[in-house]
DNA sequence: AACTATGCAACAATCGATTGCATAAGACGC
DNA sequence: GCGTCTTATGCAATCGATTGTTGCATAGTT
């Protein structure tokens, strides 16, 4: 095989000059029509492609976004967060229809994480999905904000972040699905995820689901809320430790579908039915929620808009226009594990 | 925000030249150790980084790999093959290990894609995922192995590809799923999925209940065949038809995880018990196989040394050095759905 | 017939690194 | 104290495109 033709074959064959070949292919208007036909013809004949590198090197931008999955370590390594992967589609769709190709890497929150792809002119911009903890705020992101980066982050919109921030209204979704269970007749509803700042998340549903309970005038007990992390297992044990607490209770609003879907298996397991005896709820609507048995109710963060959404908000700011922090409405998916 | 530092800016303050800085920070032996302390230092300080499109374009290889995932288009556009996903995370995982970048990239298999990634020099290799039917085989792979493209091809090995493939042995894991059930003691055995060339993953998993059968010396009656494509509306679909025909049956072989659980729904809302009327199994251990209830048996292929390995034979190629196709062991996983 | 626009393409510089080759400085043996 | 061998660094070319400026025809105006 040949080495690979340069815009310099293609030139020599057309008889132009090079600079005349890069025009012509990039389409620009001060190439003849003639010349362009004849110049794409023995580029495809020769499948020439023109080399990104120095196209990149020269023009200054890499046509290319990464996005970068921050994710716990979990024992299962290789386990990752399904609502990640449903946002993954949108967001390599999305990036596909405006012409930029997607890098994509995998971090860890509490690994020494530095993001070389902008700098090292890999990437134009960044997106941070997973990020959802604070606890390292200024010296990560407030750096990154200082050094100009061009990145969004998805996750809790907070009005003190300087960096854009795209998310879910997930203070509405927490309240509309808490109203649902009460507007079922459910009157004593617990709360199963940790909702302190280190998952904002978390927290945000959690305020919804209080404000829900306060709106119809519903008491509020502290003991119907048990902390849970983000799997299936945290999820079963907190249903475990609510039920040993004895106090009655007939809806669990869970902070996540897995916590959600693991209080099911725990609720099953003691022989209590689902929706009968106890309504239960999720969020995110990952795969698992529409297979579950029942079909799981939970809220969705509409990860279709939303992937979409965190693209042209970031190639807003790598084109350097105006752009801002977006918070995208939460829907409500009802099925069998709520309503009668 | 002044310019962004180049290896000149350093060389300046280092006191040397250019092309040192660029040796030091790659650590050639040619450069002293002082000096090139005092390099890294100043590097550091400036936050230079090297740029990546430079080093590629001098250097003719850009350290990224690129994922192409093939998916028939489906009417709920932002579903993605979970079996997909399980592997995208071992893959990503390898590449970083191996200090690749990955680029990601969906495509339809109907679509008219071509794979511009290695001719643009974007990406070293390529790693084709879901591309499982031949039927435009010449026009396509054949064409990449042609042009001497580095690509490894996720799927069924079959000894006439002239491509590099990795896959996992889906004779293996349907011969062993199914003798599995036979030890349970099944003896009226159904399979659900299609199983022709244009499937060749799904042909080989039959191939492998065929030969369980055969060696278990149990007769093998085509009425208990359904045919259904991948998603668990097809598997539901199929098993409603299944029990049309009205041929008894105490076992159903699934093709695919997401058929078994569409089956299990369809058997479950009929009021059969599973396992005790019917055991049902899948394939691919995805998560939601885990969450069903009950908890569904499968075969896992294993996605966390798939991915690896994929990775690493692509990695052979791309350094020219051999490589050949392999097949890495199915893995029974043996839970609820089909044992007492 | 002379003069100005305009369109097309060429020239040359540039992006920021890597790399082969040449060379200066220091070490070492005798 | 001279020649030789390392070792560390500099020089200049190069990767393959993009881009601003310049030059030359041709068309259009009066």
């Amino acid at each position: 095989m040949q080495d690979k033709a340069t815009s310099f074959d293609i030139a020599q064959l057309a008889g132009v000059s090079q600079p005349t070949v890069s025009r012509a292919l990039r389409g620009s208007p001060s190439v003849s029509e003639a010349t362009r036909k004849r110049i794409e013809a023995i580029a495809q004949q020769l499948n020439y492609k023109v080399d990104k590198n120095a196209t990149n090197l020269r023009s200054g931008h890499s046509n290319t976004l990464a996005l970068l999955l921050f994710e716990d370590p979990t024992p299962d390594e290789s386990l990752i967060n399904p609502f990640f992967l449903s946002m993954l589609g949108s967001i390599t769709r999305t990036c596909a229809l405006r012409g930029y190709d997607l890098l994509i890497s995998f971090q860890q929150l509490s690994g020494d994480w530095h993001v070389d792809y902008e700098d090292s002119r890999k990437a134009d911009g960044l997106i941070l999905l997973g990020y959802g903890d604070y606890h390292d705020y200024e010296r990560r992101l407030g750096q990154l904000v200082e050094q100009g980066t061009h990145f969004v982050r998805w996750g809790s919109v907070k009005p003190e972040a300087r960096e854009i921030v795209v998310g879910c209204n997930n203070v509405q979704g927490g309240r509309d699905v808490t109203a649902h269970l009460i507007a079922e007749g459910r009157k004593r509803i617990a709360f199963i995820g940790t909702a302190t700042s280190a998952t904002p998340e978390f927290l945000d549903r959690h305020n919804g689901y209080a404000d829900a309970l306060k709106s119809a005038r519903l008491p509020r007990s502290l003991t119907l809320h048990v902390d849970a992390l983000s799997s299936e297992a945290d999820g079963y044990d907190a249903a475990i430790r609510l039920i040993a607490r004895g106090e009655p209770f007939d809806g669990i609003v869970c902070a996540s579908d897995l916590i959600g879907l693991g209080a099911m298996r725990a609720l099953q397991e003691r022989g209590l039915n689902i929706p009968g005896d106890v309504a239960v709820t999720g969020f995110d609507d990952i795969l698992s929620a529409g297979l579950a048995n029942p079909p799981f109710t939970t809220v969705t963060q509409q990860p279709g808009e939303a992937g979409a959404m965190l693209v042209d908000t970031l190639l807003r700011l790598v084109r350097n226009e105006p752009a801002e922090s977006r918070m995208l409405p939460a829907r409500l998916v009802v099925r069998r594990s709520s309503s009668s």
